[in-house]
Order: structure tokens, then sequence, then C-alpha cells
RNA sequence: GGCCCGUUCGUCUAGGGGUUAGGACGUUAGAUUUUCAUUCUAGAAACAGGGGUUCGAUUCCCCUACGGGCUACCA
């Protein structure tokens, strides 16, 4: 049995270092963008910025069928909004271009022929209906070593009928011909030594009919002819890890290839698999980035963004899903997530996604951000309700004072529409039963105090306000709550004074008078 | 089925041959807030099982179990 070892991590972090750090994110273009192909983005970004490196964009559209109009657009989008830039990619090319794979189409037939003269490759002729049939009929039915023979393809068949088949443009695929009975073993940098047995691996296909490449062929040859010196992928791609290997191997560029690091996955938070699309709708969260529109089926998958996070907050969760800095430390931006990376320190195991943790950083990103940041989401928040706004300071006023209490941008609705417009509905049941002719005598003797004063001043409103209540032999709890359901309309925001001060003398007059009708 | 990867509180994780196994989310109780949220304090809560190795294993090795991934002319 022969064994093929690809460099150890001793060996190769020599080479790392007189290598420029190059890294890609290679999303297909099929669909919305999930947690965990951010995640694999944002990994990949904070290796090159850590390593003063380079980060790719490459679109890997080689499936004309699971194309999806707009995919690639939307894709670019979510990463802007993370701030997570590349420094190549299809709409800011750089000198590897370009970076679709669709239109890189002629490059990779020259490297499938060389492997099929090399004897690495073949011709297949079979059909989907035949190979169908076979994996039916035949348990654990590889197209490889065991039955190749067996099967149509430049293998098998006379060198004369091979001739005739492509002279007759045949549709056929080229094959990578697996070796017998060798192991093929690498370096992970996130698991260790990984091996694999050839006799376990099947001839995947290469080029396909259509001439486009698969996937395997793709990815080794553009990582190649890209210069990329990391490879960050999803670890549902280890299974293929001996098929690049391989051709790593037989193309020449071996002393090329980069170190690879097969990431954890992210996993259903109440089971088995990986995140899909469905879990979100079914447990009601979103597993896409931003809103995305199918215009075919016509169906709408939310988004983190438009549900309301602060992308800061959505970088934040998503590197600590699988990754920490070794200290008991959470909240991270992106600079100090940039600074701090280390592949050494990402977890081996699958992460189920928790909700509530991804609210929790939200909340936490919302009181730590200044409220001019929150200034243009608020804003947009309240507008989208049809609260308008006038006062640009008095906005930032209402969001510093506001924001402790928001999860969720939205919050900010309920937490802030009343410092904007008078309440419609009152929490009546709070106030209604112990109702007293003595509370709406007090509150008409605090409009008139009201109108009294000069400039309302939260300090100054508690103590005359506790004053007035004692001197109409009232307690001041009796009186607060109604004052504040007056003010705001429920049960809930900051300290009623500054709600009082804020609003101003003459609207917190008109909010007592309008409230003292509706009381009654 | 075959192959590969993985396994510390419910969840995300720290730790690592001798620890009261640490933190965070969530949860429970209390304090503060004359509202609600924030904040603070305290509590419950974990090394999958079995064999080794060792004076000693949660930590190292093996097996089993369980979980996950792959097994397409999809990525």
């Amino acid at each position: 049995m022969r064994h093929l070892n690809f460099p150890t991590k001793k060996l190769s972090l020599r080479t790392m270092s007189d290598k420029k750090v190059r890294v890609r994110f290679a999303p297909s273009p099929t669909g919305g963008l999930h947690l965990g192909g951010v995640r694999t983005a944002l990994f990949n970004y904070l290796f090159a910025k850590k390593n003063k490196g380079d980060f790719i964009l490459r679109v890997e559209d080689t499936d004309q069928n699971r194309y999806v109009e707009g995919a690639e657009a939307y894709i670019i989008d979510c990463l802007n909004w993370c701030g997570i830039i590349p420094d190549e990619s299809p709409v800011t090319p750089g000198q590897y271009a370009p970076y679709r794979q669709s239109e890189r189409k002629s490059i990779y037939r020259e490297y499938a022929e060389r492997l099929v003269m090399q004897g690495h490759a073949y011709y297949a002729f079979d059909t989907a209906e035949e190979l169908d049939k076979n994996r039916k009929e035949i348990p654990n039915f590889q197209y490889g070593q065991v039955y190749r023979d067996g099967l149509r393809n430049s293998l098998s068949l006379p060198q004369h009928e091979v001739d005739q088949l492509l002279a007759d443009h045949t549709p056929h695929v080229i094959r990578i011909k697996i070796p017998a009975d060798q192991t093929v073993s690498f370096t992970d940098m996130i698991r260790g030594r990984v091996s694999f047995e050839t006799n376990q691996v099947d001839d995947k296909v290469l080029l396909k009919a259509d001439g486009m490449p698969t996937y395997h062929l793709a990815v080794v040859v553009d990582d190649y002819l890209m210069k990329i010196s990391h490879a960050f992928r999803g670890e549902e791609w280890l299974p293929s890890a001996p098929v690049h290997l391989l051709l790593w191997d037989y193309l020449g560029w071996k002393a090329n290839m980069p170190q690879w690091a097969h990431l954890p996955l992210i996993l259903k938070p109440d089971g088995h698999g990986k995140l899909s699309k469905r879990d979100g709708a079914r447990l009601g969260f979103p597993v896409y980035a931003m809103n995305w529109f199918d215009a075919k089926t016509g169906e709408l998958t939310p988004g983190f963004r438009e549900l309301g996070f602060l992308p800061e907050a959505f970088v934040n969760l998503l590197a600590t899903l699988g990754w920490n800095d070794g200290s008991d430390r959470e909240i991270f931006n992106i600079d100090e997530l940039a600074d701090k990376f280390s592949i050494e320190r990402i977890s081996k195991a699958g992460a189920k996604f928790d909700f509530e943790k991804a609210k929790w950083f939200n909340a936490e990103w919302i009181k730590k951000v200044k409220g001019e940041r929150l200034k243009v989401e608020v804003r947009k928040v309240l507008a989208d309700k049809g609260v308008i706004i006038k006062d640009d300071a008095y906005l930032l006023t209402v969001i510093e004072l506001i924001k402790d209490r928001c999860t969720l941008l939205p919050d900010f609705y309920q937490q802030s529409a009343y410092f904007f417009q008078t309440p419609a509905e009152y929490d009546l049941n709070a106030v209604k039963p112990k109702w007293t002719d003595e509370k709406t005598d007090f509150f008409n003797s605090l409009a008139v105090m009201l109108n009294s004063v000069e400039t309302l001043v939260a300090a100054d409103l508690e103590t005359s306000f506790k004053a007035l209540a004692e001197e109409k032999g009232l307690k001041t709890g009796d009186v607060m709550l109604p004052f504040r359901i007056m003010l705001v309309g429920g049960k809930f925001g900051p300290h009623v004074f500054d709600i009082a001060a804020l609003l101003g003398k003459d609207e917190t007059i008109n909010r007592v008078e309008k409230a003292l009708v509706a009381f009654k």
C-alpha cells in the first residue's frame, strides 16, 4: 500500500511565512446567504486581516440549473452589511480576474484533458439513467475501481470505439481515476491529521457534459491560479478532500497547495442536522443574513438585518459560535476579532444555534454603541410606523434614554413612539379600578401647577409632584402610575419625570387633560 | 449500509493527569427601579459509557454508544 502524504503542519508553517496570505470565500449563487456561509466568510476575512493578507470573493456558479438571478448581488450586499469587504471580487476584480467560475469556463477543460493524457482521468459515456439503475440495483455502488471496468468509459472501451464516440460528440464527462490501495492524508488546521483510503473514494466527475467543471476541479484549479494560501470551508467538504489532494498532486502543484481548515457546522437548535432555511420558518428565527426574496416562488425568507439586528452584533455572535479568544470576553467588534483571531481556537465540534443568545448579543450592542450610531436605523423603524420626527437632537436624546431597554431595533418603536405622539390608547385596567375623585382633583391641580412653571426640570417636578400629593392627602405611589399611563399609555418606560421634562410643559399638560377624560 | 469527523451544565464554551470543573445565554430566587427594562447578588445545572495507562484520569490510549457530515454530470 502506498502512502500519499501531504505536508504536515510544521513543514507548511515554514512555507507559510514566505507566502502571502490569500484566502477566498467561494459561495454559489443559489439563494440567500445562510448563517454558516456568513461565518465562513467572516473567518476567512478575519484570518486575512490578522495576517495582512487578501480576502477574495469568488463566485462558484458552475451549476446552471441551480443558478438564481440576483443571488450574487445579494451575497455582496450581505458581506457589505457585515463589514466583510473583499479585496478582490467579481465587482472589484484584481489581477486574477475573472472571479466568476462561469466566466472561467474555458480554463478548466485544458486541465481535465491534461489529467486524461497523464492517465489520472478518463472519459465516461454513461447516461444518468444507467447510473441511477446501478445505484438502485447494486448495494454500495460507486463509480470507482470495483465497477468502472463494467461501465462505458475510456478505460473499459476499446480505443477505436472511444475515438468514435468522441468524434460523434457523444455526451460525456471526465472523471478522475482514483488509484487503488493508497492512503491519502493531510493536516487540517483545525482537526489535525486526517486520512482516507483511496479504495473508499469514488471517481468523481471533474468536467460535466456541458463543459462546466464540477466543484472538485474548479476549486483546485482556481485556488492554484489565484494563489490561495489557506482554504477555509465547511466540514461537509471533508469527505471530498482526498479528491482535491490527489488533484493537487496530479496537476503537479503539490508544493502550492493551500492549507486546509474544515470549519465545524452550525446545527439546528432543537435536534438533528445542519441548520437550514426551513428551521428558521419552523422555529421562528432567521437563518439568512438579510431578507431573501425568491422571485420564482414569491417566497420571502426573513433575515437578521430586517429583524432588527445590528451588523456589529451579527458578526460578533457568528464569530463566537465555534471560536473564542481564550478569555471570558464575548463582546468584540470586527477589528478586535481580526486582531485576536487564531485558527487554533476554533472548536472542532458543530454548534447548535441559539437564538436567545443571538438576541442577547444584539441587546448588548445596542447598549454599547452611541445613540448617534443608531439614529439612521431608529429613524427608519419609526418612519415605517408613520412616526414623524422633526427634531434630530430630540431624537438623539430619546434614543439615549431608552436604548438600554431595546433588544431588537423595532423595539425602539414601542419604547419611544410616545415621545413623538400622544398615546392613542391607555392601559385602563391599571388605573380605572382604583380611580377616585381625589385623583381627578390632584391631576387638575397638577395641570395648574405645571402651567405656572417656565420650563419643566425633572428633579424639580418630582419634588413638587410629591409635595402636591401630600397636600392632597394622597400617597405618591397612588398617583405615579396614573401619571405614567397619562404620558406613556402603558406600564413601561424610563423615569416618569424624565419623560415629562422631555415632553415639555405644554405637551405634558395636554396629555394629563386628555387622559383625565378617558380615566373617568 | 460504507467512509470521515466529533462528544464538558438545556445551549455556546474555558480548562486539562491531582481544580470547590470556570464564564456566558437561558432559567430560579432576591435587591434596586413607587412602571417595565437595565443593573446587581445568589442558586440549580456538565466531563456519554466501558476498558486500559497511571499513585491518581474529566484530561492520554482503545472499544462501544450517541451525534453530525458525505456517499449527484449540487455546491
